[in-house]
DNA sequence: AATGAATGAGCATTCATTCAT
DNA sequence: TATGAATGAATGCTCATTCAT
């Protein structure tokens, strides 16, 4: 696999501060208090204050930190996305089998979405809050995660002459998918917990895209 | 059918305003010109100015139709869901046979969502900001959209004996898929246009769902 | 006694009515209404649509007949001072024995106090939101009732020689001390009512300015 | 004599400055400033911005130091009461003989009154502006300056053997004369200076409550 | 004469960001 | 580097007054 973005959460924002292990420090600190309040109030109803004070740090220097209220939020989907796609990675990139490939990739990405049910949440409602150049960068990191999927498709169609229309199309609707007891919790719990909710999408989405024999 | 909520998009919010009937006018030219403001700039960003001038109203008189900005979302959800509900409702409520009124249902309701994406994006990330009992109240239409899913697909089961487990997750899920078009968008267009969406939620969702013979 | 400002509470405030009559009817309905908001509210607070209402006439109408929300205060202070006044001087008038006099006119003014307790209470606390002319026309009205206190004090000390020094600054005293019970009522009710109230500064206020014999 | 409220004039409302002297300071500065406008214009027409401007502070810091255009009312009233009190016991407190001690009280308040003019013509008029909780507070400051001087009442009842009939209703009273050459100013001015006014007061209003021999 | 909808300047308050120490 | 006080533009909302009908 050739290098990706996703690789790195790390990204360059001029700051005041030389030594780059303290920027990396405060910044982790930085974004733990930001979203224990993101959580509970959104990113606009969130001060700067609040952040500053969750995070145990000073306003001032803070902004040592950062240049802005919007880089706490880019810093933020940085570390999430590539948390979400590193696990993914890490857990299937050792499986040869493609079809068993794609079971535990999908299972993972289940289960990824459910252990960060709140970062989730707030990043789909919020993600438009970000600058033009910031949100773009975020959504590529995303893209890669589908073509992660497609190219495991790609691999069960060419390999075992499964019958998969469009495989970029299918990848994009497997990840969409695994939000589902997320981005409706409203409506699902408390009736449905966890494991239901992973069961029903495991035994849907992927039982009727491989032939019987597979799944 | 019993009564239900969704019989009746106008809420009362008392206004300083006497003429009903111009109450609900103003109040749609209002949520127009909100909406389009929303659009480009999210719920937080706009300022109740910049929806008085797009609403092509004065600022004063504006208050005299709301009573708050909050007020102003609350409207735009009970009509857009309203709007939303009764389209799949009106063009179902006839059809004697379940199958093809779950056939008609999901795909009026794809159909929906694709001409009423701009109300949607809007919609899923910003419900958030309403308050509580304003939240509660367009919650509780939008589940009424899924139990009416929920009703077909019982009703296929007891005469048809098809095996679907669970009824309610299953409308859930539906209901859910159909917005994958329009909450994807950034990923899927320009490469998918809107009939491409709607033959791959129609050929993969109900297909699943229903024995061959009958899809 | 010659012609003074106090015999006519009416007062030339031009409007686009031309019935003098209806001027004074709905005027007279204005102030009723806009008093018994102001009671609860004060001045400030209460707005020309609380006056309206409680004065159940159009907002437009309401405009009719006056110019601006001071023009209300004016008028209000016109005929409530008009009242207070009349009613001391009508009591009065006739008693020939100047003590006598005296003794009915303080008693007359506490009890006209006590009866306008409300109008008092608002009169001193808002007078000061008048505009300048209107101010001082009220003004006068008062120290008119001052004068005819003074006058009263000249004729027993010319008539029976009694000590009162300056009868100017003790007229002005004995006008303040009648709405002691008033101005203080938070700290004395309900310990004390009315007629102890009365009691108290009928017997210490006159008692001290004439002669134990003839009080 | 045992611990009063009036003691302390430091009242806790929650700020975002962290150092307690800077508060004290600042707040001095803005009540200064509240007050040299709110004579002028009384306190609703005075806008915080003209507070700000005349207390030579930006709008963004005073409400560093306040969280409400009410605590500035509040403030005032605290402080300014807080010192009326003060002066009035401290210049007392020593005086054994209660004739003497009552005869300096008066004295002190007739001085301290007049010496704060501006602050009593204000605070008359406005204190009903103050939210509920604030007035109450307020209320029972005053309701020690008036035991205080009834207690001296009392001594003087039980020691010398005066005839005063209900020791309260005269303590109550005597404050209440004691703002007569303030709040009829408008009345009195410039006929009467502060001189004569006091001896006015302290001739009339001690004498009467005295025997010949002690006054 | 009466009505009530429309107007917009004005207000209290907030908060991202800066800067002196 | 760290601190937290200072800044002022921006925002939601109000209300006296006007005006078309």
């Amino acid at each position: 696999m050739q290098s990706r973005q996703g690789d790195n959460p790390k990204t360059y924002i001029p700051t005041k501060i030389k030594s780059q292990e303290l920027i990396d420090d405060k910044r982790q600190q930085i974004i733990k208090g930001a979203l224990s309040v993101f959580k509970k109030k959104g990113y606009h109803k969130t001060t700067v204050r609040d952040i500053a004070v969750a995070a145990n740090i000073s306003m001032g220097s803070l902004y040592d930190y950062i240049n802005s209220k919007d880089d706490i939020l880019y810093i933020f989907y940085k570390v999430f996305i590539f948390t979400y796609y590193q696990q993914v990675i890490s857990k299937t990139n050792a499986i040869s089998n493609p079809v068993e490939r794609l079971k535990v990739a999908y299972k993972t990405l289940l289960e990824v979405n459910f252990a960060l049910e709140d970062e989730i949440l707030f990043g789909w409602t919020e993600a438009k809050n970000m600058k033009e150049g910031h949100l773009q960068e975020v959504t590529k990191l995303e893209l890669e995660l589908i073509d992660y999927f497609r190219e495991i498709l790609d691999k069960i169609r060419s390999e075992f002459n499964v019958d998969i229309e469009d495989t970029n199309l299918t990848a994009n609707f497997l990840v969409y998918s695994a939000t589902f007891g997320i981005l409706r919790r409203w409506a699902l719990r408390p009736r449905y917990n966890k494991e239901q909710l992973v069961d029903y999408l495991m035994n849907t989405q992927l039982k009727n895209l491989l032939p019987t024999a597979m799944s």
